[in-house]
DNA sequence: CAATATATTCAACAACCGTTGAATATACAA
DNA sequence: TTGTATATTCAACGGTTGTTGAATATATTG
C-alpha cells in the first residue's frame, strides 16, 4: 500500500471506483466489480489502497483537493476584484459555483463522475459527517464569511438555512438523476450544468435577499 | 407473500426497515439486519414481502400513498381558497411543502425516517427513475402547472430549474444529515424542518420571482 | 372438537463478499 | 548481468449474502 501513486493501473482503479461509487454508492459496489472494470485482479486494489473504505477515501480526496485549491484562487480573485469595497451577492454565489461549472466544463467525464459522488456524499447522513468537515468546512466558512459581509443585517441562523438551500439545490443538481430530464419532457437536461448554474445564482441571490432582511 | 397486511410482526419488518434503509441505503442494509432489529426470523420478510427489492418497494409505497393524498387535499384547498382567482406564489408552493411539515409535527418517529428514505430515493440516480415517477409525477406537474399560471410570462424551462432548486433544498432538508447543525455550531438544527420550512417559502418565491420574471 | 389456512421458524443452499499470503512477473539499480 | 524493490496475479480463507423448501406453530373456520 503506497500513498499516492502515480501508476497507471492504479489510477484506472481509481478512476472505476469513482464511476461506480458514484452511480451506485459506497455499498453498491464490490471490490470484484471495479477490478473486473478496470481489468484487474481483485487484490490489486487492496494492495494500493488498502481496504475498501480507504480505497473511497482515495477516491473522494483526490479531486476534493483539486476542487479546494481552485475555489480558494476564485474566491481569492473575487475578492481582490471588489477592491476592499463589497462583493455582491451574486459575485460571492458566483465564486462558490465557478469551481463546479469549470470542472464540467472541462468535459472530463472523471470529473462528471466525481460531481455526482460528491452527490452522494453531501445527502448521505452515513458520510457526510465522516468526509465534508474534514475537507471542505474550512472554504464553506469562508463562504458563509463573505455572505455575512454582504448581508450585515441578516441573522445567523437566516444565513446558515439559506446556504442550506444553496448546497441542497446544488447537491441535486450533481447527482444527475434525470428526474428533470423527464419532468420536463426532455426541454432540459440534467447533464446542461451550464444551464443549472446560469439560473441558480440570480435564484438564491434573491433568496438570500429576501429571507436575510438585506438593504439593497 | 400478501399484499397490504395489518399484521403485527409484518408492520414491524416494514418499520424497521424503513429506518435502516433511509440510513445506510439498499445496499448498505441486509435482510438479517431488518429481521434482527425486527426479532423476527429472516424468512419471515422474504414470505411477506417476497424479495428484497420488492420489501424495499412496499416500505416506499406505504407512505407515498398517504402523502400524496394529503398534497391532494392541501392543493384543491389553496386553490378553492383563492376562489378562481390566481393563486400567489407563497400559497403554492407552500401547498406543496405542508404536507411534508404536517408529517414532521406528527412527532412520528416513522415518519421521520420515512422523510430521510424520500430524500434517498430523491437524490439516487439508481431509484429516483424507478420509484419516483409512478408515485410523484402525477401531483408534481399539478404543481407546476399551478406555478405556470401564477408565473405567465415565464419560459417552461425556467420554472422546471426553479422547481429543481426547491426539490433539491427539500431533499437535504428531509435527509437531516446533520451538517447544518455542524457548520453553525448548533444554532440551526437538522431536526428542525419548522425552521427550514419557514424560510423555504420566502427563499424560493424570490427565487421564482427573479428568475421567471414575474410581474409582481 | 377436527380441519384447514395462515404465520413463523429452522436449516440449508449456492453464490458472493473483503482480505490475505504466497507465487510470479516486471521495473529498476548496481 | 545479477540483485532488489515494486507491481501484479493466483488461490484460497472464513464469513455473509438473499432465497427457498420443509417443518412447526398459531389462528380461523366449519
Amino acid at each position: 500500500m503506497s500513498g499516492t501513486v502515480k501508476n497507471e493501473k492504479s489510477e484506472r482503479i481509481l478512476d472505476v471506483a469513482e464511476e461506480l461509487f458514484a452511480y451506485h454508492g459506497y455499498d453498491g459496489v464490490t471490490m470484484r466489480q471495479i477490478a473486473a472494470k478496470a481489468k484487474v485482479d481483485v487484490a490489486l486494489a487492496s494492495y494500493h489502497f488498502g481496504k475498501k473504505a480507504d480505497l473511497f477515501h482515495a477516491v473522494f480526496h483526490r479531486r476534493a483537493e483539486v476542487l479546494n485549491e481552485s475555489r480558494r484562487k476564485v474566491l481569492r480573485a473575487s475578492q481582490k476584484q471588489a477592491g476592499g469595497g463589497k462583493q455582491t451577492l451574486e459575485q460571492i454565489i458566483e465564486a462558490f459555483l465557478l469551481p463546479l461549472k469549470l470542472a464540467q466544463e472541462s468535459r472530463d467525464q472523471g470529473w462528471r463522475n466525481y460531481m455526482a459522488l460528491l452527490a452522494y456524499v453531501m445527502t448521505s447522513p452515513v458520510w457526510n459527517a465522516v468526509l465534508m468537515p474534514d475537507v471542505f468546512d474550512k472554504r464553506v466558512k469562508e463562504f458563509i464569511d463573505a455572505l455575512r459581509e454582504a448581508l450585515p443585517n441578516a441573522r445567523i441562523e437566516d444565513i446558515h438555512w439559506c446556504y442550506h438551500y444553496v448546497s441542497g439545490a446544488l447537491a441535486l443538481t450533481l447527482a444527475q438523476t434525470g428526474r428533470i430530464d423527464r419532468l420536463s419532457g426532455g426541454r432540459c437536461l440534467s447533464s446542461d450544468f451550464d444551464a443549472a448554474y446560469t439560473r441558480m445564482v440570480p435564484f438564491v441571490a434573491a433568496g438570500f435577499r429576501k429571507v436575510c432582511n438585506a438593504e439593497s
